[in-house]
DNA sequence: ATGCTAACTTACCAATCGGTAAGTGGTCAA
DNA sequence: TTGACCACTTACCGATTGGTAAGTTAGCAT
């Protein structure tokens, strides 16, 4: 038999593509059985709920985020920022997967009272932001606007690439991709 | 009986919230006919599928944002969007009903060939980008960005209160919001 | 009165949903 | 060799899904 944590994080894997591509309700364990190569109760064996998988799910996800925005640690807080919003945006880029995921969660978040797993995450960039030159004159608000700011035109992008492809091709996208980079570039001096 | 019109577009509005809520996959069409105390079969009747239903309530709501662009007309078409974006965000803050649909429509327009309804809006806001001052010397990439933008910070914004609001407090959010429509004021008066 | 149509309803359907129960076969410590 | 355990499978469950078929009821033109 394979060690449990590689099949198990393999699932999570599987679960994480089709929850991105399709939401919590528009995903079927048998889906994600199917995607998988086993049984239903495969993956019922290793999570009690599809409750619970989705959950486990955004638990990889948040910690996944935190990693990445660790990963490009900079001694320079503004420069720490710029840096790792240009390269989330590069791979949301190149795999909307994990963008389209926390769009979800964040839709589903509403009526349902599943606890927030992206908190660290987002409070270690708040941390990051208040150590700025421009962010430690900041109130909270305008330092959670900041963030909410620059993580909406970044999402809204990737998010609505698709439907934005069908619209006005290729070329224009790839433009507009490139004009994306210089706001982020501005939103980050902002901070500067 | 009722006059026929009236019936149909109470479904549609009871379908608007319903799907704005719980998206498509998240919404039966048992949930919509009680939502509007009439049988399945009453819906199906007007809606040969569910299919078509959401199809047609997404018209629906283009058709609504188009009209809601145009009631705030102004001769100066920076002043014109500047108007429209503040009056957005504060209608969507009261009920963000349209724009959830409008981000479970985007995240939903992937993998389905769905037929994109909002492009009518997006292009009537184009024109008006190329009007301004600040706009006409844009590409149409850069004018796609800003727009994008725009509409990124505010939709992240509402989409994501519930959740922040439950990490950060009541007052902290109503200031974020203050917050928010300073960067209103200041990404349009970049078309100035 | 009669027939037509629009706006429904009840009854029903196969398919799929999330989840339970009861094994099966391989691995490994004793 | 045994027996416990783990990662699974097949078989099954009641509930719900989107959708069909066949009425039923009200209004209205003839």
């Amino acid at each position: 038999m394979k060690p449990s944590g590689d099949a198990k994080s393999a699932y999570i894997a599987v679960a994480t593509r089709r929850f991105a591509m399709d939401g919590f309700h528009g995903t079927s364990l048998s889906h994600l059985a199917k995607d998988a190569g086993v049984s239903k109760q495969a993956l019922l064996h290793f999570f009690k709920t599809k409750e619970a998988l989705y959950a486990e799910t955004l638990t990889v996800l948040a910690e996944r985020m935190m990693q990445d925005l660790i990963a490009c640690r900079h001694a320079e807080p503004a420069q720490w920022l710029s840096d790792y919003f240009m390269i989330l945006c590069q791979n949301a880029r190149a795999d909307p997967t994990d963008l389209r995921l926390v769009m979800h969660a964040l839709l589903d978040s509403d009526h349902n009272a599943r606890k927030w797993p992206l908190k660290p995450y987002l409070d270690k960039l708040l941390v990051i932001i208040a150590h700025t030159n421009g962010g430690h004159k900041m109130s909270t608000a305008k330092r959670i606007n900041w963030l909410l700011q620059m993580n909406g035109m970044i999402n809204y992008h990737i998010i609505s690439h698709t439907a934005m492809l069908g619209m006005y091709g290729e070329q224009v996208l790839a433009d507009t991709f490139n004009a994306l980079r210089s706001s982020i570039s501005a939103q980050a001096r902002l901070l500067e």
